[in-house]
RNA sequence: GCUCCCUUCGUCUAGCGGUCCAGGACGCUGCCCUCUCAAGGCAGAAACACGAGUUCGAUUCUCGUAGGGAGCGCCA
């Protein structure tokens, strides 16, 4: 039997890092068995769903590289399926009309809270017989009373439920729309989902589910609960606290193969391993293996990875997304160094590709004020032989390459007998108007000869206008 | 309140009765390297929630306690 599973959201917000996970897992899982894997948006609540939400879950899908093989299936086109479903259970004493007013199910809830019972529906309805004139009824679904649910969790093992935990769910409102407990089984039967991956959150809906199944007649599928995702401070996630969708994640210069490689990390792990390769999941991921504990989300760690990534991947890759970020900063890469060789100097440098294009700017564009501080330690008088000589020296230089500026700005230090710092620090601040840049010889490089003789001549004025001034 | 679930360094984790005075990674601290900032190299601090059992022997098995989480909707 293939291997089937669905990752399904319900488009009400954006695909956050814990959903993104439980997608990669519901992923990782089909492509191991050489499986199939199901989008499915469950939007069966009007009021909460939208179109936005639906393409932001998209999107994110794609940008992390999920690749479905099935849907998207919507369940907003599938309500007569699901009539249909309810009509027959109806029909077999499965299901029945309940005509209880929300008001008189509110005091029943209270009233059961009160005396320390866990509230559930008495069944008023189960067995009657008339049909009430002017209220349309809901449907529930008729829970067997006796017995247990089991099932063996693939992530949490053996799970026994008694059926006297359970009530009679509503299957369908009044008008005639079906709910969760009762759309998710219609469609993981009719689609045939063979193990079920979702968030842990969802243990307590699994024997209820069971119990439809059952009364579908339909094979019961495997079920794998994993844990939620915490903050940074250990506190669950929520909206407002913690909770960004996938796509912050991108606008904020993380790629994709970082923030898949730490989710799949949390959680889960394979040895002593921390870098994985999207085959390398595939290859050693198992469901099974996922730890039963809410994991802490650490940013730290996502840092160190997309830095890995950055250095490691083929340049070419990350520069595809780097463009993206130079496009979105409003940089035109054309005008500076080219992408690929500007990721071999800055990947060391940053944890980000929006930091890589923040710490970059200056060799695209030109820059405005020095930084203050940087100016006043480096741009002093004494500086003033320093620049005319690397003026002199750099203007004729046969090749602007590494290597051979490294040459000249030694040249410089050894005649004027100073140390490379004070060659080297004047320059940087002259270059970038900083004095953090990556080594001076690959950011003269980066920065290109007429660029860089512009800027040492603006900051020689600099330095003259200043002593002027002084004096 | 009731039901279910969880508990190894700050964080992610390894461990599946002796190999553990507990290993790796991120972060942190120190040193080295050095034209700045990084990166890199080396070193270091840092954990089995608690209590009973079972056993010759428990981080590993069982049961309690404590702490944490989830669910109990005509939301998904």
């Amino acid at each position: 039997m293939t291997v089937r599973t669905r990752f399904a959201p319900s488009p009400t917000g954006f695909l956050h890092v814990g959903g993104a996970r439980t997608a990669l897992f519901c992923y990782l899982q089909a492509r191991a068995a050489g499986g199939i894997f199901i989008l499915r948006i469950e939007d069966t609540d009007l009021e909460r769903s939208t179109p936005e939400s639906v393409q932001a879950i998209l999107d994110g899908m794609d940008w992390l590289g999920l690749d479905y093989d099935e849907g998207p299936f919507y369940q907003t086109q599938r309500f007569d399926r699901y009539a249909e479903v309810t009509r027959r259970l109806l029909d077999e004493g499965k299901a029945y009309h309940c005509y209880c007013s929300k008001e008189r199910l509110e005091d029943l809830r209270e009233e059961q809270m009160a005396q320390g019972l866990k509230p559930r529906y008495d069944g008023l309805c189960r067995d009657r017989e008339d049909t009430p004139k002017g209220v349309k009824p809901v449907v529930r679904f008729r829970n067997p009373r006796d017995g247990v649910v089991s099932w063996d969790d693939r992530v949490r093992g053996p799970i026994t439920i008694s059926n006297d935990e359970l009530d009679d769910l509503i299957i369908a409102r009044p008008d005639g729309s079906p709910t969760y407990n009762f759309t998710v089984v219609v469609d993981d039967a009719d689609m045939a989902v063979s193990l079920v991956i979702r968030g842990d959150d969802h243990i307590n809906n699994t024997p209820r589910q069971i119990n439809i199944y059952e009364a579908l007649g339909a094979a019961l599928p495997e079920f794998a609960h994993v844990p939620m995702i915490l903050g940074d401070d250990g506190a669950r996630l929520s909206k407002r606290h913690g909770a960004v969708s996938v796509l912050q994640y991108r606008d904020d210069g993380y790629l994709p193969q970082a923030l898949t490689n730490y989710l799949v990390r949390l959680g889960w792990s394979h040895g002593d391993q921390e870098v994985f390769s999207r085959e390398e999941m595939v290859a050693a991921f198992d469901i099974a293996n996922v730890n039963r504990k809410a994991a802490a989300f650490d940013s730290d760690k996502l840092d160190w990875l997309n830095q890995h990534y950055m250095r490691s991947l083929p340049a070419a890759e990350v520069a595809r997304h780097l463009r993206w970020h130079f496009e979105k900063a409003g940089i035109d890469p054309e005008s500076g160094p080219g992408l690929e060789a500007l990721i071999g100097v800055q990947a060391d440098r940053v944890k980000t590709l929006r930091e890589m294009v923040d710490a970059s700017r200056v060799f695209y564009e030109d820059f405005g004020d020095y930084d203050a501080g940087a100016a006043k330690k480096h741009l002093r008088p004494v500086a003033e032989p320093v620049m005319r000589a690397l003026g002199n020296s750099l203007e004729d230089l046969a090749r602007w390459e590494p290597e051979s500026l490294d040459q000249a700005i030694r040249g410089v230090a050894g005649e004027l007998e100073v140390g490379m710092g004070k060659v080297a620090q004047p320059l940087r601040v002259a270059l970038t108007g900083t004095a953090a840049s990556p080594s001076i010889d690959k950011t003269l490089w980066l920065t290109g000869r007429e660029r860089s003789l512009r800027r040492i001549e603006r900051a020689l004025q600099f330095i003259l206008a200043r002593a002027a001034a002084g004096a």
